[in-house]
DNA sequence: TGTTGTTTTAAACGTATGTTTGAAACAATC
DNA sequence: GATTGTTTCAAACATACGTTTAAAACAACA
């Protein structure tokens, strides 16, 4: 077994252990034993328990923004100075997080949206800042175009806006399989994170685009 | 200090510390240290830490239940066998959850929404079977008038768009004081989440009345 | 083949957790 | 005012955690 597969072997466990029961409940005893590793391995490979965690999200964050920023730029040279619709930048948010380039999306966008929504829940100030330096740039370039795309918005509108699609995105998404388990109706397994991100994408738009008081 | 004072010492202090580190990251030393009682005390009071957790949830939603029925009741009964539009029933949950009645709401309201999103993020399996157990029912009467409210969504399309207002809701209330402190403006410290209740509703109403294709 | 650098392993370290215990302090009842 | 039942307290319990260690196993190259 080389050295790559000890390591990609810890981040699978790590990733699909940590979206299940969180970071603080998940111990690396967990991980490696799930992992079929040695216990010392995560030390060894990664450091510490937090730089782990920062890894897992690094490993999907990493190619996502880069595939974002790419998308971006091919949007801005397609008619330069046009500014696009909200609705419009959704769609290519949501392509973005669903192209199977790197990852195989989109079961992995699933197990990625409840990482994030733990991130945020639960305290992991060493992961905020984290991604905050790392991610920063590529999410205030999209921030200057929904800004352009709702100029009708107060900044304070706005903000809390983007943080009901934000909330709405993350929640579903997040439990989207165990979700559909408990409908009644039955919907192809594979999808299903797609067909949510169909439905969601109209809702979300008529929220931003609702007339406020 | 009476017996009381212990109990509800505790409750205040498991509520706020849970709601700020999750409920693996707080032990009972955190707790007990801050409520000023002794170590032992949980374990003798509620009997473990499970149990302490279910308390907390249950001092909320026991008297926030109970006036939710009430005010459905009085809904119903103003005009008995008239339907209820969407916004009203979004209205009347909102102010529900907001009247001063027993608890110290709205500061009260954002806590308990941070740890609704904690049950639902983190594992929390015996939670989610005592909320279940515990006030499923007044939920169901609730859904019967959401379903009638929006005849024109399919069971799927309405089954999605509850949870994305869910999402929404849960998200934004969670971290209502952090996301506010972060944004560049600055509003009145103590309403928050009532002025954050007033700019939900109207993206959430927009969201479900949204056309589906 | 022998040597060097990397990776894996089993074991132990120190610390923190939830829970239990038995005695002390207290309150109430007769 | 002694006796009962309840509540508090300091201490210890057993267990689990993240991390470290030093030796073994392995790989690559001379």
């Amino acid at each position: 077994m080389a050295q790559k597969d000890t390591v990609k072997s810890i981040l699978n466990a790590a990733e699909e252990l940590f979206s299940e029961r969180g970071f603080a409940e998940t111990s690396l005893r967990n991980i490696t034993t799930k992992a079929g590793v040695n216990l010392a391995a995560v030390n060894y490979h990664f450091g510490s328990k937090k730089e782990l965690i920062q890894a897992v999200f690094a490993r999907f964050l990493g190619p996502f923004s880069e595939q974002l920023e790419e998308n971006l730029a091919h949007l801005e040279s397609g008619l330069p100075g046009r500014v696009p619709a909200m609705e419009e930048l959704l769609l290519l948010l949501s392509q973005t997080a669903l192209s199977s380039g790197y990852h195989d999306s989109p079961r992995r966008l699933g197990i990625f949206m409840r990482l994030l929504g733990l991130a945020y829940s639960q305290g992991q100030g060493h992961l905020r800042r984290f991604l905050q330096k790392e991610y920063g740039r590529v999410f205030n370039i999209y921030m200057k175009l929904v800004t352009a795309a709702t100029p009708e918005l107060s900044d304070e509108e706005r903000f809390w806006r983007i943080h009901f699609m934000l909330g709405a995105t993350v929640f579903t998404l997040s439990g989207a399989d165990s979700l559909s388990a408990m409908a009644e109706y039955d919907l192809g397994k594979g999808s299903d994170i797609a067909q949510v991100v169909d439905k969601l994408v109209p809702f979300l738009a008529a929220g931003v685009n609702a007339p406020h008081r």
